[in-house]
DNA sequence: GATGAATGAGAATTCATTCAT
DNA sequence: TATGAATGAATTCTCATTCAT
């Protein structure tokens, strides 16, 4: 400390840039996606974000506090999203097609990296007190939107189903069909399965 | 020679210590276990295997060697416990009571650990593709051991619940209890339910 | 307004808070004693003070403002306490015991504490030239008062061997006993020694 | 950790250097001379040595063992001065003039380098219990070796006085003239002053 | 074969300091 | 006048990995 401690800046600092708190979130995000969470550093979210690394840490202290942001982010992103394809499936529809469809979908393109980036963050609380709060709300808000078209126990057997098959089918290879998830989903809900099916 | 004990080769040849390798790995295990995959140093698991720091590099070149041989090792363990488990379940019994008797007892004491520890590697698969395959076929033989029980179809499905059940239970607080659990697999197999439980 | 009390000034007029410069200071001496002078922070010395950081920075620009106020500050003290305990003293009292009485009391309870912190604002002088003067100008003072009792030769005499006593005791273990240090002012002093001692 | 985590070494390794430990510590100790305890970082001590930074974390894992070490090595430096200079005191040689001597010594040229580090070191025990063992066992050789030269209260009465003396005569500008110094330890010792003196 | 010393690359974090308000 | 947001520099420490033995 003291006499010849670093210092200073030279560049103007201003109250600037008021979304950035949440730009740093989403490039947590980002980065978790590409590298996992043990990949998630204050050094590679800055270069995500596009902001100095002491940014970085001025908004997020510790690195917990940056996988708590991301993970309460990712978890918000994907109830929104979820909510959004539930609005969308018509009354009547045929909720085992419609689950499958959306099931294979979170596998391939872009909505993978949605998919692992989300499962990297939901593990990361099992061994963090802290962010278990977050991972058990996220379930909560699924089998609810899920009872909302059945019931309330077959919402909470359809959460665990697609959490846990999606889960499969992201290591999966080749990826599930969509005709072989649609009858799994089938017998979940108990209806009538025309064919057996076994990819 | 009076001092050397009998015959019996005490040492064996060469050599020392032919479990070594198998004892760092499932010392990687622990390590995972205690500080998650990105806890996973040589280092660690030197000293959790209680071996020379060099040991550990010379039986596994890289971070990624050990993690994978962690994933397999975890794996074949679980399988071989769930293979018990199916054995000794008698040929008529209440499959959905067994199932939910077994989930929540993952989720508590000593399995809790190896639950958590299984599920970390797993997910460890998402962004590192050497180790999918590690990963898919463990959900292939978890799958193929259920239908063993009832019909392929089924033994996905039940394969994917429990695997989805038993993540979230470990986020649950309070964890899941058993009554609310068996009745959610007894609807996956389309068994009446007496009474809805929401826990 | 009804809901103003009185008309005496409840907050001083114009900007707030008088003494704030000085309680910094004395925060700052605090932060020292306990995290010693390297852990003196512009923020440690905020969070002790109970002051925004920003008034840390505006009342002591660098870090050795703060650090020289801290030195002047506690030799100031000090010399206070020193001539307090040297007015209480009767004209006829027995010097070395008092001296002996005075510095084991510094070595225990909160004494201590200002001691140690004493001793590190003290030395920090060392590489700090702009520090200097204080630190002799506190050993002036020192050397001045116990002149007073004695002589100006016996007063620097006192001075120095009272700084390395108190410091030796700081490191000692166990702490160094009231007798034998009586009777190393004693014989600092030439007065005849009863007994030696060892402790 | 894994895949892309940092790596591995282009130059060769080998054992080489065995004083290495050694030439870090001592580099520790011009560190600590030149920029204070707190100017004690891996990084300039490695300069300092010329060794790379991971040298110094590998011989000293924590900044607290360099330092302690520091201290050790600059205690059994100074101790073994002492030692030289008291061996070659005559027998009859006059003390209270010798002490002087030395002590003015100590405060000038790059005596006073390693009389400021020494202080540093001594104080630096004060709030880091660890250190505080090296710190008492250097006071007690002192105390032992001034000892030898007279007895053991006045060894102790001189071990403070010495330290006391050259810690005021570091800061004091001017320095101390030797004729005062000179009759300070002729009080302390009790030996007629033929003068006294101011400075 | 086995081992541990060695090292370069980064990791999280802390912080003095500046500046807009 | 006072404040706190912002940032660049540096800190400690950890580690994979290599290589001499």
């Amino acid at each position: 400390m003291t006499t010849s401690r670093a210092g200073g800046a030279r560049r103007p600092r201003g109250a600037g840039d008021p979304g950035r708190r949440d730009r740093i979130a989403r490039a947590a995000i980002a980065v978790v996606a590409e590298r996992g969470v043990e990949g998630l550093t204050h050094r590679a979210v800055a270069a995500a974000a596009g902001v100095p690394l002491g940014s970085t840490t001025y908004h997020f202290a510790t690195l917990d506090d940056l996988l708590e942001m991301a993970l309460e982010t990712a978890a918000a992103d994907n109830i929104r999203r979820m909510r959004d394809w539930a609005v969308r499936l018509p009354a009547g529809a045929d909720l085992a097609g419609a689950l499958a469809g959306l099931a294979v979908a979170s596998l391939a393109g872009e909505d993978r990296a949605n998919a692992i980036v989300e499962y990297e963050l939901y593990v990361a609380a099992l061994h963090r007190p802290r962010l278990r709060a977050a991972s058990a709300a996220w379930d909560a808000e699924l089998a609810e939107l899920f009872a909302a078209r059945t019931d309330p126990l077959t919402g909470r057997l359809l959460a665990a189903t697609f959490c846990g098959l999606v889960m499969q089918g992201l290591v999966a290879d080749p990826p599930p069909e969509r005709d072989g998830t649609e009858a799994l989903f089938r017998r979940a809900l108990g209806e009538p399965v025309k064919q057996a099916h076994s990819g």
